[in-house]
DNA sequence: TAGTGGTCTAGACCACAGC
DNA sequence: CTGTGGTCTAGACCACTAG
């Protein structure tokens, strides 16, 4: 089984890249039903002109999602459940956004302030060290869902309470040119405390899901560290995790 | 720079497989520190002796897990802070084996029951089809740390009270020949009712950590589902997520 | 036995970064 | 300009699975 598939060579995109978009897309419409056996590696790469490994190539990056299974001298299969992956590299705010579901967000602190020891050793900075320090609650359709923490190390980009109100903060590095390539995330959870609750709307006591984030660009240097708290009755967070 | 690598053509793991291993063990040991330029592919692949794929394929694997970064027309760099990823697919009892925490484990149910409408949905059955069910307490240093629920479709590999109290339920299942290579969780917080405070040794209200965790083999088949919880103040979970 | 994915080779051209 | 990683080719042999 093969969904149709179009390459354009002509296109900057590479061509693994195109392969496992339409595949991935044809997952995601039907086309292709979980169980369904995907055509072989060389089938594929007949049919497209396309040369063995940019194949392989492609579905490697499927299976790496979780999308679909290889087995050696059996083939390649469709697995159930295709959701989408949550736990990328994007903001709640991109989450939110993507899943139409009105994220809002309240500044409640942008300044420039002496870097806490917790944030300074994630940043690798000196305690003390300046950097730009952000705090923000997190509405989704009116309801509070999370304050959100971050510190981010100089140079910063230039930031205004007037965006940070309507774009994620990943979106504003981004596009201020710092690529965030990789994050290391703790996830834990909490109770929360009076002022937690004021501003979750929740009770005291309430359970609270926590996470820190590092996130490092393709140098090396820790661009951004958050500590974000979200309301458990409201949130999780979904992971797909794949052997080898 | 490059550590000493020495790869042998006549094992059977894989070449790529060797030079990201000991690469790895040379970033674990401090041979390679954060922000060590790695020498350039293909310099790599000549030392070594293979073709420039095979080292692209290993250095690709390290990339994936987060542990170094690859820029076009700069180089290949180590990233700072290469702890070892958690999150992987791995038991709890194997994660708390390897960094020498002495898991215990008592089994408080092993029994074949109907399968409840939420596991049943997980394992793609019907509600009410005969399942095995597994309830743990999982205990380090004498401490409990979490209480594991776990649904296993039929058919079951044998299991006795004896072997789940000694050894993790994914390296049962392994040796039982379920290869698991692909598992999505949902992780959330709770707070402890009555009966899971007392099993885990604290108070009513205090902040539990809940993941739960469908598991697929490679031929699709969910082979196990999980609900857990584990005591915040003892465990968190670590993440490390990469782009592209 | 036939077909699959897993690994590997020896090249090639390109885009990009830094000098 | 040089060197880097990013992509791609056209083969090859192997281990494994199924019929």
């Amino acid at each position: 089984m093969r969904p149709r598939i179009e390459v354009d060579r002509s296109s900057p995109i590479p061509l693994y890249f195109q392969v496992a978009e339409q595949i991935a897309e044809a997952i995601r419409t039907g086309e292709l039903a979980p169980g369904d056996q995907l055509d072989s590696e060389v089938q594929i790469a007949e049919s497209l002109g396309l040369s063995r490994p940019t194949v392989r190539q492609a579905i490697g990056h499927l299976v790496d999602r979780g999308m679909i299974v290889r087995r050696r001298g059996v083939g390649t299969q469709i697995l159930p459940m295709p959701v989408r992956r949550e736990m990328e590299l994007t903001s709640l705010h991109d989450d939110l956004a993507r899943s139409g579901r009105a994220p809002a967000t309240d500044v409640l602190l942008l300044a420039r302030v002496p870097a806490e020891p917790e944030a300074a050793a994630a940043l690798g900075l000196a305690a003390g060290t300046p950097v730009t320090k952000v705090v923000r609650l997190r509405r989704s359709q009116g309801e509070p869902l999370a304050v959100m923490r971050n510190w981010l190390p100089e140079p910063v980009p230039p930031l205004t309470e007037e965006v940070l109100e309507t774009r994620g903060l990943y979106e504003v590095l981004r596009k201020a040119g710092i690529r965030i390539c990789v994050a290391r995330q703790r996830i834990g959870a909490c109770t929360a405390d009076a002022e937690q609750a004021a501003l979750l709307e929740e009770r005291r006591g309430a359970a609270l899901l926590t996470m820190e984030r590092t996130a490092f660009d393709d140098s090396g240097r820790a661009v951004e560290f958050g500590s974000h708290i979200y309301r458990a009755s409201r949130y999780s967070l979904e992971v797909t995790v794949t052997e080898h």
